[in-house]
DNA sequence: TAATTATGCGCAAACGTTTGTCCGTTTTTA
DNA sequence: TAAAAACGGACAAACGTTTGCGCATAATTA
């Protein structure tokens, strides 16, 4: 019963052998007799023995560790990035360090320092909401530790980022309620500093265009994505002249909050209003008065390509490759999917 | 522009002092005068100088870091005890290394293999549905690295662990039934192998006989989790001679399909059938449709109390306390809550 | 058979820290 | 004023690996 892990140092003690050798034995170099080699590895699997990465880091300058900042890992949309990121890691023989933010500024920059305490190779970042300096991520540039934005990314010059394009898919959204034969659609959006709501704006907008519409400002109305702000943001579009028969909300909490007041205001969902929204949540497939459609984000997509690209990045700098002056900047382009199962006027 | 980060010789060197007081300036020694003190701490300012954590695991044996080994980071029930981890672990200076076995018993082997690699002070894990032998996990013993299991627990003697008991939040629920005035309540459970099925079942048991009623076996029918066996089971609940009234479901999963099919029948939910799960899912406050009361499993408490466990172990052995010989055996007990904004008939 | 090339292995430095020990000055104490 | 204590700092070993270099001995070549 050891209580330290056997050394390789231990292993040539036993052996009466160099450290030298063991190591090129357990590494099957050539210079090393097959004798040797079996007893060397004979031995090793007796102990137990298990390469200290933290020791080889030292030698070779790299951890094989990349971390991940996030806002919130109890968040739907960041789990599922973070298991695309843990599976990525996995393949190519790295290991994930993982913190977040609690979209807390201060901590975020806390956590930088600690993943350079760390040494890891590079970092996955998605920007805490309330970041407004940079300055703890150009400071890793420094240091010569890569990073991949994704889904929240800060406002900085020649960054690496994979981020997800609201605008097609709320031209989609949009597109497919006036197919269905909405004449007026609501929408309630963020608040207006978000950049997230100036996407389902624009996207709102080249909608209407595309369909040789007139666009009515007033049946955009922004909330606090708070319920009691989207009750009041309901309110307004249903007291509006044109109506609405069906309103686009910003996410899924909001599409749920609004779906609540308006079963409360005895509306028939997808029937006397119909709604489509963002996904953000997951299981909206085991439930009725869901929206009847929602644009996807793709979570795991993005965290796949953010991770693949730091993955890259990280083989290039191992192999010498001249410092890349090119950036990654992936879109991905959001999706509108139906929601199969959410209760349906069918209208063609 | 350094590519690499500045380390405690050229601080040394750039002042002509030794590394070893440089070392304990920067540590605040009281051996080392406030002028040199200061000059040091200044010029590390400059050169942006962090501690390389790797360096100091090699001397000291530990690194500040807990493997943490999850089935899937994206099921809700984990990313929140995940959650919970992570803010333990930041509270105490640790730091988190993440990875998830999918269930897959041969990934979970590789898993522990790497954490062994990166020689974290101590791992937290919820053990692989797949999972039959333990050895890997018993192989750790030797390496004295502490293993605090929550959730999931394997068959394992002298393991710490913290788990929740569902048969507490069982009574509670057919009870909460049986106030309601129901008299015939199924149960739609998960198959008998497994560990989970049997709490179930005995608190179902123990519930009609605190009420003094009689137990009814063929109102406990048994599902493989999948929608079909879902249907199928509540067909077979609803044919039976005394029909239930409430159903008591394995999980929200189960309880979503057997809502979907009841309201496919015309039975209004939670008036001609009322249902009581278990709670995997989030945002079950926001629909309606739901369950009229969950068991609640309390993951984020199951991760922080496993966390700081782990961490208080870590801690003793560090101050060299002698090897403990008792086992933390932590049962959280589940609790029945309900669901405000459930549709209710309001029995009393 | 002598010269050359392989073969198999050891030596030692290096990665960045921490820390026990030792040593030369200065300051205090008697 | 001489001896003792306090101060400020340097030296070197250690943590576990990898790897360039050198050096015997054995195998090959001419």
């Amino acid at each position: 019963m050891r209580s330290k892990p056997a050394t390789i140092k231990e292993i040539a003690q036993l052996l009466n052998i160099s450290v030298s050798t063991v190591s090129r034995a357990l590494h099957d170099h050539p210079s090393i007799g097959l004798t040797t080699r079996q007893k060397v590895k004979k031995l090793a699997g007796e102990l137990n023995y298990e390469p200290n990465q933290t020791a080889i880091f030292l030698q070779q300058g790299r951890t094989l560790t990349i971390g991940v900042i996030l806002p919130e890992l109890s968040e739907s949309f960041f789990s599922s990035a973070i298991s695309a990121i843990e599976d990525s890691a996995y393949k190519r023989n790295y290991t994930v360090l993982l913190a977040q933010s609690h979209d807390d500024e201060q901590k975020e920059k806390q956590l930088v320092e600690k993943m350079k305490n760390h040494r890891v190779d590079g970092l996955l970042v998605s920007v805490s909401k309330n970041t407004s300096s940079y300055q703890h991520f150009e400071n890793l540039k420094q240091y010569n530790i890569p990073i991949v934005f994704f889904d929240r990314i800060p406002a900085m010059q020649n960054i690496h980022y994979v981020a997800c394009n609201m605008e097609i898919g709320t031209i989609e959204a949009v597109s497919y309620l006036l197919k269905k034969g909405h004449r007026s659609i609501g929408m309630i959006n963020g608040p207006g500093t978000l950049f997230a709501s100036g996407e389902r704006k624009e996207g709102y907008i080249k909608a209407m265009i595309k369909n040789r519409l007139k666009f009515d400002p007033s049946l955009i109305v922004t909330c606090d994505l708070t319920e009691a702000g989207t009750q009041q943001a309901l309110n307004e579009l249903l007291a509006s002249k044109r109506k609405p028969t069906a309103v686009v909300t910003f996410n899924d909490y909001v599409a749920l909050f609004a779906i609540k007041h308006a079963t409360d205001l005895k509306l028939r969902i997808n029937q006397d209003l119909e709604f489509v929204s963002y996904a953000n949540l997951p299981l909206i497939n085991y439930m009725e008065s869901i929206p009847s459609a929602s644009v996807e984000q793709f979570p795991y997509l993005q965290g796949q390509k953010a991770a693949d690209i730091l993955l890259d990045l990280l083989a290039q700098k191992h192999q010498g490759v001249a410092e890349q002056t090119a950036y990654y900047k992936i879109i991905i382009e959001s999706q509108l999917i139906e929601n199969r199962g959410a209760a349906d006027i069918k209208g063609k």
